[in-house]
DNA sequence: CGCAATTAGATTGTATCAAATCTAATCTGT
DNA sequence: ACAGATTAGATTTGATACAATCTAATTGCG
């Protein structure tokens, strides 16, 4: 491809992921405020909803976030009363995080709201797939700072 | 698909992108540092190195970007010397942005270092094409604040 | 043991993003 | 002409992201 091709926004696959990424999260954003909570607070609880009681660091290697990100997040999730943060005895370098009852009781009510969010998606919950399954190998190929 | 395999992090097509998206920017920073961007100062120059002379808006359209966040960005820009902010004459609401000499010349040392950052990317010419013009398809399907 | 290296998390500073609101300029119908 | 609607940008505020740096705790090894 010549230079002038290369450089084309139009073939970035990088922006049309980043364009994509930006456009979904904000269809998503008015459900979600429904249920009180931000994007990057909602994928925490879907993380913490299949695995409770995990550390600060299993929950940024599942979301690829690192505690810059994720302190001040988690901070506020508990002061909203969505889970708790819990220094470990063994290890004290260690925090978990827990969810609370009002925490767990939210996964109902978010099913409910991303149904009606995913209703809005203008795609198959077949071709979803399918684009999810090739980008997710394509994620697992990419060289981690976490190795 | 039933509650909880509906809300696992591994079945949303949203996440995958999202992580997607900041990971191949990850990987693109230390290139774009050694020319001085940032990812986003790095897509406004691509669209400018396509058509230059555009107006603020026109700009944030290619980019799903609004005014919120580009004036601040294209002041930086510009007192980076890559570029001018001018008010038009005939409608003082519009502004033009045009690149400076450097901001023109820097697409040469972009086109360098961004074959290598590409030859960072685990992926083929024909796979990156591939899932990019389904991500377009999509991208171009969703409902738009823009229209 | 005792010290260097490692590890987990917190903090700080910079750069996005986007909703809401504001200002100034232009357009529209009568 | 002119009031009301529309439009383009700027500003403000709040929420991420992430690199770099710091602190405290633990581990590895001679």
């Amino acid at each position: 491809m010549d230079r002038d091709e290369l450089l084309k926004l139009d073939n970035q696959l990088c922006f049309t992921i980043y364009a994509c990424s930006r456009e979904i999260i904000r269809i998503y954003r008015p459900f979600l405020a429904e249920l009180g909570l931000t994007y990057t607070q909602y994928v925490v609880l879907l993380v913490l909803w299949e695995k409770d009681d995990i550390t600060l660091k299993e929950l940024g290697e599942h979301l690829y976030l690192d505690s810059g990100t994720l302190t001040p997040l988690l901070k506020k999730m508990e002061a909203a009363g969505l889970l708790f943060r819990q220094r470990s005895h063994d290890d004290e370098r260690h925090i978990f995080i827990r969810l609370t009852e009002q925490g767990k009781e939210l996964k109902n009510a978010a099913y409910e709201t991303l149904q009606k969010a995913f209703c809005n998606m203008p795609i198959s919950m077949e071709e979803a797939s399918s684009i999810r399954e090739q980008l997710k190998s394509l994620l697992h190929r990419l060289p981690s700072v976490r190795g």
